[in-house]
This record gives structure tokens, C-alpha cells and sequence, in this order.
RNA sequence: GCGGGUGUAGCUCAGUGGUAGAGCAUCACGUUGCCAACGUGAUGGUCGUGGGUUCGAGUCCCAUCACCCGCUCCA
């Protein structure tokens, strides 16, 4: 069936097969989840596995020039001070919604501008009403509800509140809870400063949530909550629990955001452990852990993920001779064979591209970076790898003694912690300095999802039944015809905000329609995809009718299967025996089994029709099934049935090694 | 956090106040000569949680929790 495969149309689809499978599943679900953690199953880590070592084999052993080291997770504060991951995003910041600029929320609305309009507006208006309007245990129960949502800074409660008092409610206000709480309050001007100094973040975040602050830049209301974009994990070393802020700052440290600081830690460590010349590189693979804002999407982001990333050190610009490349040069060169071995691992280029990152997104140490993404289903262009110049500022940044020029043109403050100073001896060019370096960083787990998109396929297996293809063409002219009554209905209501259904929408969908209808049966699965999923179509009543139809058809007539390139699949081989009543044949398929069982990943399955044993393997991706047969018996032959193309051809037992081990790199 | 949606068997879901169901999956036995076969039987759910209304709640009300989808997060 030329043509009839259709790629993963969600991430759910994905998400789905994951759970089924075994390949990912939700983390601490026997406690209802913990937000956007998750477990890899046997097949994830087979799978998690095989793309950290395809990674590691293509950026440390295929090169000479490139080691290894694994550090700890947990590493000295004073790493993440003088990296800036402490500082840099522990203010509270805004985004204004409506032009995209991010400012610091005390440049927006200053303390006063808070304090004042709370004084102002609730206070004072709420003063005259709350007396009156009120009784005494209705007061009480609002005062409670108040101090809950002051002490568990709820501010969702408190916009309630606000809003009510908006709309005229004018009872139910922040502070008129207070002054049915304590009349004290009402008549000291210096308790109400106090209790907005106590609560003054409840306060900010609540003038910003209410649209009272007015952007600088494009006088729009519309904000995000201020956050404090503190992203770092907190934890303490010891096994005693600090008792103050002291002890507690003493003994903090926090799991890492990312893994190169650790190879920077380690920059002097492999270069004279190993007697390393600059350039060379030092790669890690390993788990790191930000407390993101907004994790989602499955497994792209997460608050713990797992990195590959490489830290390449090169001579800075200033020393580059002629003939040697420069800093451009090798970030170049690196960024073509990342971008290499994503394709070489199976991905389509019409799914990856290369994007430059404008000036001002780029990171505060980088002076250009390329990020490489992958077109995900539903959500589209999503990164997986960047390979960033971040020039020499990690190093520099980590080192004592550093000369007031270059402090000054990398914007760092004097270190004075650090007891090392990260420079390296160029025997070449006869000079000490502080390499750049070129990082190119991919998510482990993020490529992991990157793989299964890509290899998620479903496909026609067998033709449909020719009368139950013509009833369904028979039945779509009367769908298209009662989606254009909907298209013109929807056309009739001029008020684009009164439309139960959008136009544009009904008529894509009857041109796709339509036009996969011409090409039956072949357009069985797309035609599925069309009734079930397209934003409306259910809303139809012949689309209702003929929806379970198409689609019972297509799931009779399709498999799913996840065209993974060999290296990546967590199962590279399953035998089975054609019969599992035959004694004779499963002793032979076990013996093949644990043949290639201690050399790649194989399993024996019996436990169903041979046709369904196909179609688990293809569910997760297995290149290669043999099926052992009665021509075993007399000729010593097997069928090997080969995943994409479900062709089949006999190969001696003798040969089967090496079919197997030309095929398959581990 | 806001808005929208969803919570019933391992999975997909049905069940609009009256004895918790179907299909698939799983397991056992039998059958089965290559692409999701069949028969018989079996396992499996305090209907997310806690209250309330009711003679009676999966169903109605309130609360709560979790997850999913949209609002810049940079792997």
C-alpha cells in the first residue's frame, strides 16, 4: 500500500503508545502524579540508553580530540554564584502579554505605587461601606477566608475579592475583611503600612494580576504574575535540617541546572590528567533538574531532564594563526555534525532545521547560538540541541585574578572564591589564556521524544473490504453537503464572536474531504484522521454516523509501527516459534534467542498468533523478527521479516550471524 | 496563576436517581502452516478524594486533589 502511511498526527498518540508499552509513565502515580515527573519503563530506558550512547559514540569515540567525564549533580553554591544561575533570575519579573517585554517588577510599579494604591482605593472607599454593609458573622466568615488566602498567598482568592468589590459587591473587599477583622486597623495609618509591608508580595503580585500597573513600553494592563525566576532546585548537605537562615545559606546547595558547570569545574582536571593541547573537548551525559514555570508537553519539558552536552575549548580569537580556524570557524563545524547526526539517527531534514537566535534572546554569555529544532506534532518547531559560542566567560568566570579589562568586558564582578585560575599554557603560541569555547548541548530526553515522533507511524496493512470502501464514499457527499449548510450559516452572523463555527475551518475540511475521498482506499487512515480529530467535525450528524465506521475499518486494517533506526530501537531482535504447541520448533527458537541475547537486546515470544507477534514488535519499533518454521526442521533456514517493509526472506542458521551483526551496531 | 477540558477495569469508553457494564488487553485450556484468527473459561473497579441532599448517588449539590490543552520556558 504505496502512499498510506500517515506520520503521528499529537503528542498523545505518542504519550499513549509510551504508557502501553512500557516506554514512559507517569512518576509517583500511585499518589496521583507529581507535576511533570516521569518514569522510564523498560522500553524508555532501552531506548534512553541507546540514544546517549549513539551520542556519545559520535562526539567522543569517533573523535580524538573529545573525553568523557560523569561529575557529581550536587556541586559547591559558589559554582551556581559565579555562574550566575543564583543571581540572575531570582528577581521578581513581569511580562507585559500584549508587547512581550519582560521588566523587573519593581520597575513597573515601585513600592509605593503598591502601597499606595492600596491605601488609596480599597482602603479609604471600603472604610465608609464596610460599617454598614455588613453583619457580624458574615463579616467573620470573609475575615477567615481573607487570612487563609494572605497566609497561603493565595492570590487567586484575593483577585476574587478584588473583583467582587468591582463589580459593587462593595462589602467583600481585601480590606474590609481586615477592618471587620480588627477595628485597630481602621484607625492606625501605621498598623495598614505595617501589614502591607508584612504581605507586600501578595500585594505586587495582585496589583499586576488586576491590570493596575500600566506597561512602559505599550501602555498595555495585561501581565503575567510577578515571578521569582529562581529556577534552581534547593537542597541541603548534612543530614540535620538548618534551624536558621544562617545555617540553612551554610549548607544549601542545589541540583544542578545544567551539566557544564561540572565540566567547566573540571576544565584543568582532563586537561593535565590526560595532557590535553587546546582545542579539545570534555562531553557529559547526565540528569539535570530546573524548577520551569511551565513544564508540559509531555516529556519536552520537564523539571528533571537528562543533557548531553560537550564544552569544546578553543583558542581565543586573538591567538588563532593563520591556517587554524577560529571561534566561528569550529562552532560552525560543530553545528553541522550535530545537525549530522540527527539525520544519520533517521530524523527527516524536512523536520529539522537550523535557527539562528536573535540578539536579544541570546544568553547573557553567548555571542552566537544556533539552536536545532525538530517539527513536533501539534505544538511544531520545538527545540532539542543548541550549540552556543559562549566565548570565555564560564571559564573567566570561575577563575581568580582576573585582569579589570576582561572583568569588565564580560560584565563579571572579581572572583574571590575561586582558589584557580582556569588558563592553560599554549606551547604553540607561547602564551597563557583563559580558552573560549563552543557548547553544543542537547536534552537526552527531549531527543527521546524527538525519535518517537519521528518513528510514529500508522499505516495500511492490507486492503479494505471493496464494499465497505464504497459504502463510506457513498456517505461523504452528504457530510460535505451538511458541512457547507454549517459554513454558510456561519457566514450569515457577521459578528465573528457570535459564530458557533468558524468558516475558514468548515471549508478546509470539506476540501480535505473531498480530496482524500478521491484517493480511497489508500486515504483510509487520513480520512479517519479527518472525521475524528479536525476542530468541529464531530458536531456534524452524518459525521457522527459515519465517524465509528471509518474508523473501525481503519483500525482493522492498519498497524502502528515505530520506524526507529536500529541503533536506537530497544529491541533489536524477537524469535518466535510458527507454533508454540510444537515443542521441536520452540526449542530451536529459544536456543536462537539466547544466541544473540548477550550481544544486543533479543526476546523470545510464543504467547500469541504469529501475525499479532508481528504487530507487538512493530508497535515498539523491533528492526527484525525470525520465525522458526517446519522448513526449519529439514533445511536449517529461518524467516527474517524485516520491520519497515514486512518483506521476509529464509537465511541459513549459519548465516544468521552474520545477517545480524553487519546490521545491528550496539 | 488565569481560562477551557477530563477523572468509571491495565487501555478506550458507555452508563441522566434504583443490583457497576462493553470492547480490547491479560491468564489458562483447546484449536491454529506467516502478518492484530477462533472457542470455552478466568482475573480485574470502595466509579479521583471528602462532605452534603435522598429511602437510595457513578449519576444531583459543595469542596478538594490530580492530569490534559492554551499564555517565551531556551535541552
Amino acid at each position: 500500500m504505496e502512499g498510506s502511511t500517515m506520520p503521528a498526527r499529537s503528542i498523545e498518540q505518542v504519550r499513549n503508545l509510551s504508557k502501553r508499552r512500557g516506554f514512559v509513565f507517569p512518576g509517583s502515580a500511585a499518589y496521583g502524579g507529581l507535576g511533570s515527573f516521569w518514569d522510564y519503563g523498560p522500553l524508555g530506558a532501552e531506548l534512553l540508553n541507546n540514544i546517549k550512547r549513539a551520542w556519545w559514540r559520535d562526539v567522543v569515540y569517533r573523535r580524538d580530540d573529545v573525553d568523557g567525564i560523569d561529575a557529581a549533580i550536587l556541586m559547591s553554591r559558589k559554582v551556581w554564584q559565579h555562574s550566575g544561575h543564583e543571581a540572575t533570575f531570582s528577581d521578581p519579573m513581569v511580562d507585559c502579554r500584549n508587547c512581550r517585554s519582560r521588566f523587573r517588577a519593581d520597575h513597573v510599579a515601585s513600592e509605593l505605587d503598591v502601597a499606595r494604591h492600596a491605601y488609596v482605593s480599597s482602603v479609604e472607599e471600603m472604610l465608609h461601606e464596610v460599617p454598614n454593609a455588613i453583619e457580624l458573622e458574615g463579616r467573620r466568615l470573609l475575615t477567615n477566608r481573607l487570612l487563609t488566602a494572605i497566609q497561603t498567598n493565595s492570590i487567586d482568592a484575593l483577585a476574587r475579592i478584588e473583583r467582587a468589590r468591582q463589580r459593587g459587591d462593595g462589602f467583600i473587599s481585601v480590606f474590609g475583611q481586615l477592618a471587620a477583622l480588627d477595628p485597630d486597623v481602621l484607625e492606625s495609618g501605621r498598623r495598614y503600612a505595617e501589614f502591607i509591608q508584612d504581605h507586600f508580595e501578595v500585594f505586587r503580585q495582585a496589583y499586576f494580576q488586576l491590570g493596575l500597573a500600566v506597561c512602559p513600553n505599550c501602555a498595555a494592563r495585561d501581565w503575567t504574575l510577578p515571578r521569582n525566576f529562581n529556577l534552581m532546585f534547593k537542597t541541603h548537605v548534612g543530614p540535620v535540617e538548618a534551624t536558621d537562615a544562617e545555617a540553612e545559606l551554610s549548607a544549601r546547595a542545589y541540583l544542578r541546572p545544567e551539566t557544564a558547570q561540572g565540566i567547566f569545574m573540571n576544565f584543568a582536571h582532563v586537561q593535565r590528567s590526560l595532557a590535553r593541547k587546546v582545542p579539545f573537548g570534555i562531553a557529559q551525559v547526565g540528569k539535570a533538574f530546573r524548577n520551569e514555570i511551565t513544564p508540559g508537553n509531555f516529556i519536552f519539558r520537564t523539571r528533571e531532564f537528562e543533557q548531553m552536552e560537550i564544552e569544546f575549548f578553543i583558542k581565543p580569537p586573538q591567538f588563532v594563526r593563520e591556517g587554524e580556524k577560529n571561534d566561528a570557524q569550529w562552532h560552525d563545524e560543530w553545528i553541522n555534525q550535530r545537525y549530522e547526526w540527527w539525520l544519520g539517527l533517521g530524523v527527516d531534514s524536512a523536520r529539522l532545521r537550523q535557527r539562528e537566535q536573535a540578539a536579544d534572546e541570546l544568553a547573557h554569555y553567548s555571542k552566537r547560538t544556533v539552536d536545532l529544532e525538530y517539527l513536533f506534532p501539534e505544538f511544531g518547531w520545538g527545540e532539542v540541541e543548541g550549540i552556543a559560542n559562549r566565548t570565555d566567560y564560564d571559564l573567566t568566570a570561575h577563575s581568580r585574578d582576573i585582569p579589570a579589562e576582561d572583568l569588565a568586558r564580560l560584565k563579571l564582578e572579581p572572583n574571590t572564591d575561586s582558589v584557580e585560575k582556569f588558563d592553560y599554557f599554549d606551547p604553540d603560541a607561547k602564551a597563557r589564556y583563559i580558552p573560549w569555547v563552543i557548547e553544543p548541548s542537547a536534552g537526552a530526553t527531549r531527543a527521546m521524544l524527538a525519535f518517537l515522533c519521528e518513528a510514529y507511524h500508522e499505516e495500511l496493512t492490507k486492503d479494505p473490504p471493496q464494499p465497505e470502501i464504497e459504502a463510506i464514499k457513498a456517505e461523504i457527499p452528504a457530510v460535505v453537503k451538511n458541512a457547507q449548510k454549517k459554513q454558510k450559516d456561519a457566514e450569515k452572523e457577521t459578528d465573528p464572536a457570535q459564530r458557533k463555527h468558524d468558516p475558514a475551518a468548515i471549508e478546509a475540511f470539506c476540501t480535505a474531504l473531498e480530496e482524500a475521498a478521491s484517493r480511497l482506499p489508500q486515504s483510509l487512515l487520513e480520512i479517519d484522521a479527518l472525521l475524528t480529530e479536525h476542530p468541529g467535525a464531530h458536531n456534524l450528524e452524518p459525521v457522527k454516523k459515519l465517524q465509528p465506521k471509518v474508523n473501525k475499518l481503519a483500525e482493522d486494517c492498519a498497524r502502528v509501527v515505530l520506524k526507529l533506526h536500529p541503533s536506537l530501537a530497544p529491541i533489536k531482535l524477537a524469535v518466535f516459534p510458527l507454533k508454540k504447541n510444537k515443542p521441536e520448533l520452540v526449542d530451536i527458537a529459544r536456543r536462537i534467542a539466547q544466541t544473540y541475547q548477550p550481544h544486543f537486546r533479543t526476546v523470545y515470544d510464543d504467547s500469541a498468533g504469529i501475525g499479532r507477534l508481528y504487530r507487538r514488535q512493530d508497535e515498539i519499533g523491533t528492526p527484525w523478527c525470525v520465525t522458526v518454521d517446519f522448513q526449519t526442521l529439514e533445511d536449517n533456514t529461518v524467516t527474517v521479516r524485516e520491520r519497515d517493509s514486512m518483506q521476509q526472506q529464509r537465511i541459513n542458521l549459519e548465516a544468521l550471524r552474520d545477517y545480524f551483526f553487519t546490521r545491528i551496531h550496539v
